[in-house]
DNA sequence: ATGAAAGCGCTAACAA
DNA sequence: TTGTTAGCGCTTTCAT
């Protein structure tokens, strides 16, 4: 920025004022400096500004993952929403800092707030953080969390009706009349753990002769669940649709279906959570509670700029909308 | 700092020494300070160090996506790729600064190293900006591409044997007696370009009688390839086999094919590549090209660094393997 | 082994 | 309307 000055003969703070589009500096020499800096390649260095302003236009993204669950970053739910975050963020003139946490951790959320490096921090997923969560938003407003809303929470969350989606979804396969519905998946987690309620209160308010809630535990990794349902279908268990906490391991579970020789969805039908884009291209295509990514990152992106402004905001719960298709046809 | 140099009863400059583990004071005092500082909670704060050090401890993650294909950053493998550099730059004590950047754009690539955010770039895939890069990169040293290795090419790449892949793809398709294979995807860019030319390669040193080279064309999204893959063989397309540029068209190609009523794999076989996770999970399974994803995202970190300490690191083809799964068996 | 002081590049309160 | 100046929080050279 000196050399600007000195190439337009003006002193830096007039070039950091003509920069910043000041109506104080007069229009002409405004226009001059602007052209000059745009000649040579120059930006403003956004740590000097940061360190002067308190703060950094940018924004954290926090995804924590379980290690022992060999959770990848590649949930393709998840990074649908990175990318939605990304685009938010970016229209807003903020940078995207991306923490991937591997758990557990000691004291991550504290640090990457206490480090400074970001004006706000979106936690992708709850995981097992309610606590931590719990504790650090007491302390820190501007942080949004996508996940599941629990009673007593203090922190603000964006996230779909979990319980809501789950019950769509099996009220779908009892009016197809199926009646020996499983649960895939593990319910670790607020947000899958709403799930499998939604799933139960479905069953309790289901016609007689209705299995009980029986759940198949997996990891939400297309290996974890392939292997869960091929075990369960060797020890000879009975069941003629599963709902599966996630489009993943919904895909995993058909494939796993078909190699054991079970027609989907003749014998048994599959409805998944997400719809994520490959949902709709998958054979047979998956029926799916559909989750609204883009607005849950808009609304997560408008929320916690809110919060940088101080406002104390209310957590949203969005829509879940049941999608049918091939492997549960109404 | 000053807060804790106060409590320690110490200069800044000490307490600046102790945190850094300097050797020069004295060992029960460094230890009282930084026992200090995590009571405390204090951790220094990075932008002022970046300030004062010239140097940010950030690595810039930068993914140009082409806004007519509609390409969002969704793409399975370049978000694998995104988990594995979060992974491999967080080891060396980085963070990440995420950029999406949506072509076309002007000068993106001079604007986020101007900005001097980061201290190195990791640009995932060249897309079309093959010159904007050979510009860049005569310049500035700390850049590394993943994509494909150009004659001429003056930057540093780190990516997949595209056309040895392709051949491979295409030799077991011939060698299962497949003679009308016909390529899907369009080869804008270098790397899907490769794959083409891999592929008119093979069939080149084909047996007499294997049709020509024939490509249908579709953007790398599940829609297009669809979409394309249907009015083909409603248009009457005659052909046994398809050599997919991706596996995300891949898994709507089969989809197509199943819908319109043709067999996969007894009618038409289908080879994806990249082998994302969920490649082995389809109905039926993905027969593809693996790409590592792993490995090329802890070479690209490897590179940069030497980069960053001002060597010059010349480009690196990693191997890519053919994967035999039920689309298209052996 | 520790303290004093300068300065990284920028913005804004104040002075002119 | 422009310039002067102080200071954001840190590291490091120099002096002690």
């Amino acid at each position: 920025m000196t050399d600007i000055a000195r190439l337009a003969g003006v002193h830096v703070s007039t070039v950091s004022r003509a920069l910043a589009g000041s109506p104080l500096v007069e229009a002409g020499k405004r226009r001059r400096i602007v052209q000059l800096a745009r000649e040579h390649g120059y930006v403003v260095n956004p740590v000097a500004r940061s360190l002067r302003l308190q703060r950094t236009q940018m924004v954290s993204v926090a995804i924590p993952l379980q290690h022992e669950a060999g959770q990848p970053l590649t949930d393709p739910f998840f990074v649908a929403m990175l990318g939605h975050l990304a685009e938010a963020i970016t229209q807003r003139g903020y940078g995207l800092n991306l923490q991937k946490v591997v758990l557990p951790t000691h004291e991550w959320l504290a640090e990457i707030i206490a480090s400074g490096r970001s004006d706000g921090v979106v936690v992708i997923g709850q995981s097992t953080e309610h606590d931590t969560l719990q504790q650090v938003a007491a302390a820190y407003l501007p942080l949004v969390v996508w996940g599941a809303q629990i009673p007593g929470q203090r922190y603000c969350t964006v996230g779909s009706d979990n319980p809501g989606g789950a019950r769509a979804a099996v009220r779908h396969l009892l009016k197809a009349g199926r009646r020996r519905i499983v649960f895939l998946g593990d319910p670790t987690g607020p947000e899958l753990r709403q799930r499998y309620e939604g799933y139960e209160r479905a069953l309790r308010e289901a016609p007689r002769g209705t299995a009980p809630p029986r759940r198949v535990s997996a990891h939400l990794t297309p290996d974890a669940a392939y292997t869960a349902v091929c075990e369960c279908l060797r020890a000879g268990d009975r069941f003629d649709a599963v709902f599966a906490a996630s489009d993943v391991i919904a895909i995993s579970a058909i494939r796993a279906l078909v190699n054991e020789g079970r027609a989907v969805p003749q014998e048994v039908a599959v409805v998944g959570f997400d719809d994520i884009s490959l949902a709709a291209h998958t054979t047979p295509s998956l029926t799916t509670i559909r989750q609204d990514v883009e607005q849950g990152a808009r609304t997560l992106v408008d929320l916690l700029f809110r919060r940088m402004e101080g406002e104390e905001t209310p957590s949203v719960v969005l829509p879940a909308e049941l999608i049918v298709r091939e492997s549960a046809p109404g």
